[in-house]
DNA sequence: CTATTTCGTCATGGCGGTTTACAAATTAGT
DNA sequence: ACTAATTTGTAAACCGCCATGACGAAATAG
């Protein structure tokens, strides 16, 4: 129920593979990667102290590294200390790159991310996908991501893999698309619509939000609630590190959590879902305004003006969100909540009735609730993240290649 | 967030502990353990081909865990097809032995479990912990403890750790009750009071329960919700097959859901918890009963004897426990709900509005509910199986001492 | 200018699993 | 009954990987 995108080396005694010394030479060769690529330029020494191997040791699993293209030497560290200066080593600007690419209502996009981090090529396209039949919108995607690819390999680089946010369910697979309400899809195996030579990954958008927060947050905790409303309303869970995807792959279904388990209907076949309250249709019929092209920022934009019939619109959605909250914070005491994608937007007006239903609710401190600074970017970033980090866990199928 | 009661390979890429030879030797004498105890008599051969490693390497883990004590020869097995027959590898009987012990309201258990998961000794006394200080009921307790080990010794056993189940929430330390209601205890520390020569794991009830409910249930899943009422209600979630126990290690509060949010006040400061319409305190209520000794034993009895109050408030309690529950499956997607402790014996009454409610508020297909095997034994024997794991996730440590 | 500190590398060694070979113990076939 | 085939467990030689210890290189401190 959890695992990362790839999770290389499920672990854990008694279950998993067998520990042969190459399991170990690739455990160790990943560790190198993350700590050279977490703490930035570091020197074969200080990567040794860091992950408690010796320096001889690193010393040859570096040497392959670089072999292999996954990390550089920058050279001499100007030394601040008494001591012959090492020599600096950082994560390749060149070489594996992980593409990302996001799906979403009115717009496709690409991007493709070195191993640094750094974003080298990025595509928005707008497309009303809202009900357009899959094959189209992948052949438009597709060829969007060539196009990328094309940028990134002018810049030295080659694609690791490709992951796909959508606005649905994915199921387990990784590959295909049980149910995205908003595009009107349903079963749709994206494994056979996108190109073959990739390493493709497909998933909800909101958990690649999540993960994007958790990998490029600021001070984002290790374990943290991500709220999220593209589709309906998504929370991700991120549990020591890892994404909580549940059995089927549907994990953290917060709008269908029942708020008023009295009230009106829901598509769900429930009552009273937290959709109700705080879904973007409710907000907007409560609200007053008419269903157009860009509501949330329709919203924010009238929220900004003052329109009370707005704010207290959006007053109500952060009550209802508190008190669907509060549950999920009870049942899984996480470190944070915090807002992203389209609510990260609107969370002037939400968070004060959210904050306060949720300490109302609480005995002793509340889980602090804070906002994503990545926001509608999220997907796209952890998409492509995704793939780095798929690389970065296990730098041996990389060198392979190159 | 997860983490087993001890969890001896904390694992996974970059981060953790270096990765030495002795580390791999570790984590394959901890997969012969496993398979052996999990397949029952296996030949060296069927053991390597089960965990991947050659029959030679297979034969020097053997070795160690057999001069260990861990493991031991059974003789030829009985050969129905062709080859030389194997000789039947089995866990030992003899050996460490994992020490349980639970401090209910009314009652202190104390049982061994050998490393075949045998209850090899037991003692429960009745007594009545509410209010009562901590250090006699210590002490009381100790004196138990001691009387198990020392009938344990007497067959070949030592003690390998011990593990107390409380009626409360237990910090992350494993040592130190937070909060428990029931027997009014705050922020005591056991580690102090218990016998200095025992690794020590303090641990929530409900939590050993669904360990106990994982390890020994008949078909539980890998990954599922464990729903008790002990201490108001609480569920423990299994993601996994580990425990997923939350920041401060109080995750699972189910009994503080909100189920009706403008419903009564309750003592944790919200309105219409979860715990104001399945509670005990507030089944009792509603049936029109007094509070007494065996509450529950009270309500199945009456309840059995077709008094239709007390069918009633448990059909409403179903009803409230459906509507906290569709919450959490939405956000969890668990594979199973499991009812244990003291709902287990309640389930005839409970399970039908719970399932109607689950099922009126799921699209699709309902979580299953199943009802628990183990009862109230669960909190005990997961308390002792939960050293027996500990034994079997590292047989070094053991090895060391034996 | 020398002593000290730290870095990176090399040679050596120990440890752990694999490979290969072989004896032992059983069934299948003649 | 005897041989061939199959499977098990072990021993010897081997390889890979990390640790250890020693060394030259490159900086600072006095």
């Amino acid at each position: 129920m959890t695992a990362p995108v790839h999770d290389a080396h499920p672990a854990g005694p008694g279950r998993g593979l067998p520990d042969t010394q190459q399991g170990m030479r690739r455990r160790n060769l990943a560790r190198v990667m993350h700590t050279v690529s977490a703490e930035g330029p570091l020197s074969r020494a200080a990567v040794a102290s860091r992950i408690g191997l010796t320096r001889a040791a690193v010393s040859t699993l570096v040497d392959e590294l670089i072999r292999s293209g996954l990390l550089e030497e920058l050279g001499p560290e100007r030394p601040g200390r008494v001591g012959r200066p090492g020599s600096a080593l950082a994560v390749s600007g060149q070489g594996p790159a992980g593409i990302g690419a996001e799906i979403g209502v009115d717009h496709l996009a690409v991007c493709a991310v070195d191993l640094r981090g750094q974003v080298r090529s990025r595509v928005v396209r707008y497309a009303a996908n809202r009900g357009r039949s899959p094959e189209p919108v992948i052949a438009e995607l597709t060829s969007l991501v060539h196009q990328v690819v094309a940028e990134a390999e002018a810049e030295g680089l080659w694609p690791a893999g490709l992951a796909v946010a959508v606005p649905g369910l994915v199921a387990r697979d990784a590959r295909t698309v049980v149910r995205a309400p908003n595009l009107e899809w349903h079963d749709t195996d994206l494994g056979t619509l996108l190109p073959e030579d990739f390493r493709l990954t497909v998933g909800n958008e909101a958990n690649f939000g999540a993960l994007a927060e958790l990998w490029l947050g600021d001070s984002t905790p290790h374990d943290f609630l991500h709220v999220s409303a593209e589709i309906g309303i998504g929370a991700a869970l991120v549990v020591d590190g890892q994404l909580l995807r549940g059995t089927r792959g549907f994990a953290g279904e917060l709008g269908h959590v029942p708020v008023h388990p009295d009230g009106p209907r829901c598509a769900c076949g429930g009552r009273g879902c937290l959709e109700q309250y705080a879904g973007e249709e409710a907000v907007l019929r409560t609200a007053g305004l008419e269903p157009g092209e860009d509501r949330v920022g329709l919203l924010a934009q009238h929220a900004a003006d003052g329109d009370e019939d707005v704010r207290g619109a959006l007053r109500e959605a952060g009550e209802a969100l508190g008190i669907a909250l509060t549950g999920a914070v009870n049942l899984l005491d996480p470190e944070a909540v915090v807002l992203g994608g389209a609510l990260a937007g609107l969370a002037p007006w939400l968070l004060p009735s959210l904050r306060d239903e949720l300490a109302r609710r609480t005995a002793g401190p509340a889980c602090p609730v804070s906002v994503s600074r990545l926001g509608s970017e999220g997907p796209l970033l952890g998409a492509a993240h995704s793939v780095v980090r798929a690389v970065l866990d296990d730098p041996a199928v990389v060198g392979e290649r190159a």
